[in-house]
DNA sequence: GGGCGGCCGCCCT
DNA sequence: GGGCGGCCGCCCT
């Protein structure tokens, strides 16, 4: 494998005070302050050219070359695998390890080691944290037990992953017991008016960016957007956009999340299913008889349509013609435009709005929304061909199949993850 | 991909 | 004959 971001070295390390492989790490925790102040600045320890994992908006971390460097607003343009570029806050982006320098805390890059708040080794990259600045604090009885220790970036590693994160096995639980602390504090966070975006670009456990009309799910209590990847409470991977959920994460739920599917409507399954279409294939007009239906009933039970799922298969398309035909201020015709009448397509590409979820947005703005443009990580064609993984942890996947074969979403949501979204949000 | 010029052909009168 | 529903396919972006 590639060893030139330092990612190769995952020996597994005694978890005990000093090693001499050190690796800078930019931490969420290390997020601005309330007030804009760095609470603790890193010095740049990026370089051009360099291999980086970066974190993209799923979640996932993604292996990319460093391009530019913009030490003020703290972030590196990087061109992924796949041709793709973005710019990715330091946050984000972690750096393979390097051989040489003493050991030190990757959260605060001290290197002393002293009771209570002594360097552990994490057994997976071979990084150090201070019991202290860990997320959450490592406790005592572990430094002098056999008991494996993953820090953090490697729990998440081993567990998060498109359609969800792993529900079972060691990692999971550890990942389960982790995402009741935040390795940020939401309070600082400053969001839009309808508390989809924040400006520092922090969501979920991970902290990573995240689009919000993608694949997360918010938390009716805190608001709190979090990735498909690193929710460990859905049945079947999720729609782009789908926010037909009342959710709790586990920081408010104080342990596993709570999940419940909100019913749909015929006109909610129609603009569900078009919208997903429309950030899936990019453009604006589908077939209603061939292209939507047919989405739509291979969806279906990733729809969870509640009380319309006994609808029969030949009775489905009746009722999302009428629905179509009947809310013109949502579809729009071919008619309109001198196409096939049954062509649609949403007027203003948005997710639809769920039913009073237990909190509607006091603000939303969405009955007048605006469109929002798709950007990201660009799809150029050859999609990013993924090869997640963090921390020294190389995950082989996705879009090529190398190690384990993509599956059975693989190739949709590889079409489609090239085009992140940007919201204007007005 | 999608807006629209252009025109086919149904059907009313 | 001619109004108009319907939509093909050119061509711009």
């Amino acid at each position: 494998m590639r060893d030139s971001t330092g990612l190769g070295n995952l020996l597994v390390h005694k978890r005990s005070p000093c090693r001499r492989n050190q690796r800078s790490l930019v931490s969420p925790t290390k997020l601005s302050s309330r007030h804009g102040q760095k609470i603790k600045r890193p010095a740049c320890k990026f370089e051009e050219g360099q291999d980086v994992l970066a974190r993209w908006s799923d979640g996932l971390f993604y292996l990319g070359t460093i391009k530019k460097i913009n030490k003020f607003k703290q972030s590196c343009f990087i061109i992924f695998e796949d041709s793709s570029k973005s710019w990715v806050l330091w946050k984000d982006i972690q750096t393979g390890a390097t051989e040489s320098g003493e050991m030190v805390c990757t959260i605060c890059e001290e290197e002393y080691s002293e009771a209570p708040n002594e360097m552990v080794i994490c057994d997976k990259c071979g990084q150090g944290y201070h019991q202290l600045c860990h997320t959450p604090n490592i406790d005592s009885s572990l430094i002098d037990s056999d008991e494996k220790w993953l820090c953090r970036q490697c729990v998440f590693a081993t567990t998060t992953k498109r359609g969800g994160a792993l529900k079972k096995g060691p990692n999971a639980k550890a990942l389960q017991v982790m995402k009741q602390t935040l390795p940020y504090n939401v309070v600082d966070l400053e969001w839009d008016a309808g508390h989809k975006t924040n400006v520092q670009q922090c969501y979920c456990y991970c902290g990573g960016p995240g689009d919000w009309y993608l694949k997360m799910l918010q938390c009716f209590k805190c608001k709190q957007w979090f990735h498909e990847a690193c929710v460990q409470c859905l049945q079947k991977p999720m729609l782009y956009g789908d926010r037909f959920y009342t959710f709790s994460c586990s920081v408010c739920n104080s342990g596993p999340e709570y999940l419940k599917r909100l019913p749909l409507q015929w006109v909610d399954i129609a603009h569900l299913c078009l919208y997903n279409l429309s950030v899936i294939h990019k453009k604006k007009y589908f077939d209603s008889e061939l292209e939507l239906i047919t989405y739509i009933n291979e969806n279906w039970d990733r729809l969870h349509p509640g009380e319309l799922g006994e609808t029969p298969k030949s009775e489905r398309y009746e009722h999302i013609l009428e629905a179509l035909n009947e809310n013109k201020t949502m579809f729009m015709s071919g008619k309109e435009i001198k196409k096939k009448k049954h062509l649609f397509g949403l007027r203003i590409r948005v997710p639809p709005i769920p039913p009073n979820a237990a909190f509607k947005a006091e603000n939303e703005p969405e009955g007048t929304t605006h469109e929002f443009k798709i950007k990201g990580r660009k799809s150029s064609k050859p999609l990013p061909l993924t090869r997640e993984m963090s921390n020294g942890v190389v995950r082989q996947e996705k879009r090529k199949p190398v190690g384990r074969p993509p599956g059975p979403h693989t190739k949709k949501m590889t079409e489609r993850d090239s085009e992140p979204v940007l919201p204007l949000e007005t």
